[in-house]
Formats: C-alpha cells, sequence, structure tokens
DNA sequence: TAACCAGGTTTCCATGAGGTAACCCAATTC
DNA sequence: GAATTGGGTTACCTCATGGAAACCTGGTTA
C-alpha cells in the first residue's frame, strides 16, 4: 500500500523534477539546468513516467521547432506539501549536524 | 537541498519501517512480520541507517534474552505527514487506475 | 547436550537503474 | 550547404543494492 504510493515519486531525480515544476511550466532543457546532474535520458525517462502516472502534463507548443512544456497537473501540486514536510525534517536534521549527504 | 533531504527516506523498505512504527515501538522481527518481503539484511541496514540520521531510536531492554526496540524519534514523527499526503495522492491515482503496481 | 530464541552479521550473486556518449529529425539561420 | 536548436532516442557499460542463505552469540529450556 504505502510501497504503491511511493511509487508514485520513485525514480532518480523524480522529486527533483516535481520540485522544479512547482513554479510553474518548464521545458526540457530548462528543468535540464535545473538540475544539472540529469542526463537526457533519465529526464525523459522520468517525464513520461510522471505523465503515465497523472503527476505531470505535456504540452507541445506549435512553435518552430516545436517547444514542450511540462506542468504538474492538480494532482501532482498535492505532493508538493509531502515533498515540503521531508525537507522540513531534512533542515532539522542538517542543523543537527547529522545526515552527512553532498550536493 | 531536495535531494539531500530525500535521503532522509532513501533506501528499500525506509517508508515501510517508518510507516510501521508509526504506532509505536516495534522489534526486529515484528518488523519483519509487518514488512514481509524485508529480509533480515536489509531490515538491519535500514534501522542502523536511520537510527543514524536520527529518525530512529534503538532501545535494549535488560530482559533475557535481550530485547531490542526501534521507536520514531520526535523528528522521525514529523515525516509521518509527509508520507500521509504521498499515500493520499497515490489513493486518488489509484482510484483512477493510473499506477499500475502489484502489491 | 542439544536445540531454541532474538537479533543480527557475513558471503555471495544477479539485476537493473542510471551514467556516457553518440545519434536522429525537421526547421531555421548563416 | 553547413551548422544550430529543441527534444529527445539508442546502445553500451558499470556498479551499487538488494535478495538468499548460512552462520553467530549468549543465555535458556527440555
Amino acid at each position: 500500500m504505502l510501497t504503491e504510493c511511493m511509487a508514485v515519486i520513485a525514480g532518480a531525480w523524480a522529486p527533483n523534477v516535481i520540485w522544479c515544476l512547482r513554479m510553474g511550466p518548464r521545458r526540457f532543457n530548462e528543468l535540464r539546468i535545473d538540475i544539472p546532474p540529469i542526463s537526457a535520458k533519465v529526464l525523459s525517462t522520468r517525464l513520461s513516467e510522471l505523465t503515465e502516472r497523472g503527476v505531470v502534463q505535456r504540452h507541445v507548443r506549435d512553435t518552430s521547432p516545436p517547444s514542450v512544456e511540462y506542468e504538474l497537473t492538480e494532482l501532482g501540486r498535492e505532493l508538493l506539501p509531502a515533498l515540503d514536510a521531508i525537507v522540513k525534517v531534512g533542515h532539522k536534521l542538517k542543523a543537527r549536524g547529522q545526515l552527512g549527504v553532498n550536493n
């Protein structure tokens, strides 16, 4: 049950993608810049998974060359408070010097 | 930043362990029963990581044979609303037939 | 004296997710 | 006609992670 639900945000960089989209729509290459270590392969995989899961929407705008925008769905936006809560705990732990991660 | 904070709940079954501890202290072998597919190795790894991160506390009770209880710290309990939020979204997606996971 | 318990630890192995880098396509600009 | 741009896809490799199963330790009971 929990396992199943956690699958919504599973996969490398998935939470980051959701997080970057919280401010509004973003294009493929913008996301690559927002999340520097992500590769095109993984970003595209993650975006299609998240789209398939109904968390993200893909819009193709008929410009030339066509540009593609990704944005959170309403349901996707419901994940933001969850990520927020995790970030808060993360900060507290960091303040205590626990949580020894790099970036 | 987010990446760093997400590390708090990283590793297989980590969210499940936290989730199982939400009702109160639990012993090693109880957790193995609560989360059937977890192996002793992974459970013990996860418990020590979570303890190190300050999310879980380990109590050895001087019985014979000594029993060990694990319980959420105050900080650990702050993760519960986050997991809750994710579960809620998971349920909505499931109701829509998206999210094709097994268990 | 042998077996049993809790609470792990150790060894070994396979797998699959992620990283790198090269490539693709069509339209546009130089 | 060559290069660029956006938005990817493909092929290949690697290495960390998790699973399985055996083992350990010290006290207890049969």
